[in-house]
DNA sequence: CTGCATCCAACGGGATACTG
DNA sequence: CAGTATCCCGTTGGATGCAG
């Protein structure tokens, strides 16, 4: 099952486990799809990103996501609060007042997201383009 | 940051500066959502990351992205192809052979999917506890 | 203000079978 | 070897309305 290391020039490997990330890959996909997904909602990087700065009431984070409907704030952020990437802190108020802050871990998160926007940033000209191309041959 | 907005069809969302992530997100979340879902399909980080380290053929890709059937190995791979992140070389010999090797772009963005994956490894432990424990209370 | 409930459409994705 | 073609169902996500 495990496909032989031909020869991995450049890259950079797996940093803290030592194996080849296409091991990885190949033999734990299961589990790592499995945890990748909860980060590959539509709305998650967005929420994610958006609440980086510091605690965020429901209502801005509604404000700022360009978008989203209320519904999708609540399921997403449910999600990552469950997976542990959001703290979730109610004041028992009146009106309540709701606010949602990374965990540790999901901060760890953000230098990764924020390389992740800037690519797509930086190349999503170029992929409207290719993919202008593709459909007009095809 | 500064986008260099090659002017295509479907678009006439004005540019941005270089301005805070959050900001960005808060503007822009259309087409970066338009963009980041092309990275996000189940499988889509596997078949990049397995392609990383040269032409790889298709069924060598099925075997090594474990779980993937025929059916979204080929879809993932020509959603890749159409936005310009795989190349297809097709070998006119009999029996057929297909290549797919990452275009540049797609290279650049190899060292943040390394991240991601990497960070999944680390917390996945603790995800599965925080979900666990999420679900006992709720 | 912060959600939850319901309805419904669209899409993703698995299983299976067939082909150049 | 490298796909295509169907069928089919579970999930995602939008719209709207109600509630603590």
């Amino acid at each position: 099952m495990s496909q032989s290391h031909t020869d991995v020039s450049d890259e950079a490997r797996a940093g803290s486990g030592g194996q080849d990330v296409a091991d990885v890959i190949a033999t734990e996909a299961c589990p790592l799809t499995e945890v990748l997904e909860h980060v590959a909602g539509k709305w998650s990087i967005g929420v994610l990103v958006a609440a980086a700065h510091g605690p965020v009431r429901f209502t801005e984070l509604e404000r700022s996501i360009n978008g989203i409907s209320r519904r999708m704030l609540t399921l997403t952020l449910r999600k990552l609060e469950r997976d542990g990437l959001l703290h979730r802190t109610v004041h028992p108020t009146v009106p309540p007042k709701v606010e949602y802050a990374l965990t540790d871990m999901a901060r760890e998160l953000h230098s990764t997201l924020t390389s992740l926007i800037d690519w797509a940033e930086r190349h999503r000209g170029a992929i409207a383009t290719a993919r202008a191309r593709y459909d007009r041959v095809n």
